[in-house]
DNA sequence: GTAAGAAATATGGTCAGACCAAACCTTTCA
DNA sequence: TGAAAGGTTTGGTCTGACCATATTTCTTAC
């Protein structure tokens, strides 16, 4: 007679403890009976809850951390964050953080939102609406004001770019712009700058700005590569080697 | 009188424990002390190294895990990987499971691989090389052959495509398209499919290369808008409402 | 009555030791 | 020699405890 273990089993097979407490939150959060910008009930709690130990529970919500579901502050009570393009993005930030180490890591990097970029100034010169113009005159406005202050002018200039990745209507390119600013950086500050290097640099915001306005995308492509080379030119002196 | 805590304080304040194992283990991979490949150490053995508790030190291995360091299947000793861009896309698999999800979620992400991909195939026909263009004509060659066996046509669709994120040299672009792919996946494979289809799709895939290869950036990118807009066409139907 | 300060409690972080089941290694035997 | 049997390693889970800080409650002094 063959014997069949009838155990109950626990827990039998494949799945981690942890993976269902995880399937559980997560449904509970993007069904809202987890408010949103709210605390994670008490770890405690949740032991009842699912009937697990603290071990599990905590591994799950280290697990829906790293998914960008909850936010977790040392000592403090997990927020839950409804996932959206930004936290996709801001998931990536631990491996990229290495691959900006690597050699030739800020370049890929630089080189792949160079390449982005240009596209969205064909395609706003191309597609974009009055409103998306407008705003970006007003940037380009602000950016000017902001000549003599180069702090300021770090920010207007990276929200002059931002306008670029509004145009599409698509969140993806926003959240995308977020995590190249973020990742670059850190190297970006340690650019020299200067009121004279400032205005440079609006003049060819400018340039963009008109072929865009103008519906010139070969004059928008143009005028952002080149401002977004010269800038690696600056950039690239932060570097050691290669 | 004051009372001020003058206890040696073990583990002072703001740092999590695992977070200086993660660090330690981290800087043990990019140096090559843990071979790419091979498996991390046990966990009773990483314990006596760092001199911490094994909850600490399954935490640090999940984080680890998290941002692409180190791979770890039920039961089995997590595997080194140092880390690639891959890995970076992959660590977003999460967050973007939730979001393929919510109402426009696929579409955002599709849209998003259309501008991505017209722009390069627009700078494919501006600069793609001699051996990129024959690369991609065996590609090509290889899509026709498998038009009978819509499996296999998938599978030479995907690599045809997939070339062209090859010709930029730049490694960011070949992981994007992984990453889409997997992501899009579950949708796409609900397509209906038929040697009839493929034909056509096979034709369309003609059309971009002819035009990179006749150096025409324009047609090259009004080929492929056409073509992936069409297939979209035929995805949508796999959706509920919106 | 109220607000500053003190005590009590709640909660996340860490630790220690134990048990299980599956993976891994060693030995044995046909 | 090769496959089955047994023991050992190792990851997954549990329990229960302790610490330090966050939060809440309760005094207390003005």
């Amino acid at each position: 007679m063959t014997k069949l273990s009838l155990k109950p089993t626990p827990r039998p097979r494949s799945d981690r403890a942890a993976d269902a407490v995880v399937r559980q939150i997560e449904s509970m959060i993007v069904a809202g009976d987890l408010a949103d910008g709210g605390p994670l009930p008490p770890e405690r709690d949740l032991i009842e809850t699912f009937g697990v130990s603290r071990t599990v529970v905590r591994e799950a919500v280290a697990t829906l951390a790293s998914r960008g579901l909850v936010e977790s502050r040392l000592r403090f009570r997990p927020v839950v964050r409804r996932p959206g393009y930004d936290a996709a993005m801001a998931a990536a930030n631990g491996v990229v953080g290495h691959l900006l180490e690597q050699a030739g890591g800020v370049k890929n990097l630089y080189d792949t939102r160079i390449f982005l970029e240009a596209s969205l100034v064909r395609q706003a010169a191309l597609g974009a609406r009055k409103d998306d113009i407008e705003a970006l005159k007003r940037a380009l406005d602000a950016n000017e004001a902001a000549i003599p202050n180069s702090g300021l002018f770090y920010q207007t200039d990276v929200a002059f770019h931002a306008v670029l990745y509004d145009i599409p209507k698509n969140p993806v390119f926003p959240a995308v712009h977020k995590a190249f600013t973020g990742w670059l950086a850190p190297h970006w500050v340690k650019m020299p700058r200067s009121p004279e290097r400032n205005r440079v640099n609006f003049l060819r915001h400018a340039d963009i700005y008109n072929a865009i306005r103008d519906r010139d995308p070969d004059a928008a492509e143009a005028a952002l590569n080149s401002h977004l080379h010269a800038a690696w030119e600056y950039v690239r002196g932060t570097f050691a080697a290669t």
